[in-house]
DNA sequence: TTGACATATTCCGTAACGGGAATATGATTC
DNA sequence: GAATCATATTCCCGTTACGGAATATGTCAA
C-alpha cells in the first residue's frame, strides 16, 4: 500500500510545505490565485494544483468573482490537527505529565515485565 | 519533485494514521516493540519501519533493554506542529478572526450590488 | 555452540506525489 | 465573433511511500 492520497485528510495536505506557506497567506485575506503566485513565486499551474488538494479536504474555501477565483483558508478544519497535537502537551511540559509517566513506568514494571519471568 | 521524504520532519512522519497511534501509545510510558504490534495488531517489520521514522525525526527515543528495545514518545517534536497549527486559532474563534471577516464579507456584498459590471 | 526470542533490514510490487510544459476551460472586453 | 486575461487540467517523469514476505542482526539461555 502507498502512502494515502494528500487528499484524504488535512495531516496528509499540510505535510507539504508550500500548502503551509498557501494556507499562512490565505488566512489573513482571501486572495486571488495570482496573488499566490506573484508571493510565494510558484508557478501558476503548480498553486492551482496545491489548491485544489487543499480546497479537497476543506481547508480552503473558493469563490468566483469574475475572472478570478478567490480563495481563503478555512481555519476550523485545522482545528483537528490542532487538537491532536494538544493531546501531547502534558507530555513536553507540566508536571502532571511527568507524575502519570512516572507512575506508570512503575506499573508497567511490576506488569508486564513480571508476565513472563523476565529478569531485568 | 515527488512528496517530501516521511523522514524530513515531523509534518510528514505524522501524516501517517498508522504513526500517529504508535505516537499516542508511545506517549505515556516506554514500550516494546512488540507491545505495540500486539496493542495495534500491526505486523512487526511494520512496526520497525514506522518506529524507524519517528526516531529519525525525533518523535521518538529508544534504549534497549535486553533483548528488547524500548520506544518513548517524545513529546517535545510535537511541539512546532502544536505551535503552527496554533498561528490558526484566531481564525476559526475569538474576535479578531469574526471582525475581520464580517468586514469582508460586508465588502463583499457592497461591491457585489454597488458597481455590478465593472473591470478590475 | 546451538537454539529461542526480539527486532531490524532488504527486496518486491503497486500507487501516489509534485514539478514542468503544454493545453484546456472560463470570463471579459473589443 | 476574436483576442485576452485568469485559472484549471492533463501528460510525462523520476522519486518515494507503504505493505508483505523473507531474511538478517542481536541478545540471552542451556
Amino acid at each position: 500500500m502507498p502512502r494515502a492520497t494528500t487528499t484524504s485528510d488535512a495531516f496528509n495536505a499540510v505535510a507539504e510545505p508550500r500548502r503551509r506557506e498557501i494556507l499562512e497567506f490565505l488566512a489573513p485575506q482571501e486572495r486571488a490565485v495570482n496573488d499566490v503566485v506573484a508571493e510565494l513565486r510558484l508557478a501558476q499551474p503548480s498553486v492551482s494544483k496545491h489548491l485544489r488538494v487543499l480546497l479537497d479536504v476543506g481547508l480552503v474555501q473558493m469563490r468566483r468573482e469574475g475572472r478570478q477565483v478567490l480563495y481563503r483558508t478555512n481555519a476550523k478544519a485545522l482545528q483537528p490537527l490542532h487538537e491532536w497535537a494538544s493531546r501531547f502537551e502534558r507530555y513536553w511540559r507540566g508536571q502532571l505529565g511527568r507524575v502519570k509517566e512516572r507512575a506508570e513506568e512503575q506499573e508497567r514494571r511490576t506488569n508486564e515485565t513480571t508476565k513472563k519471568g523476565r529478569k531485568r
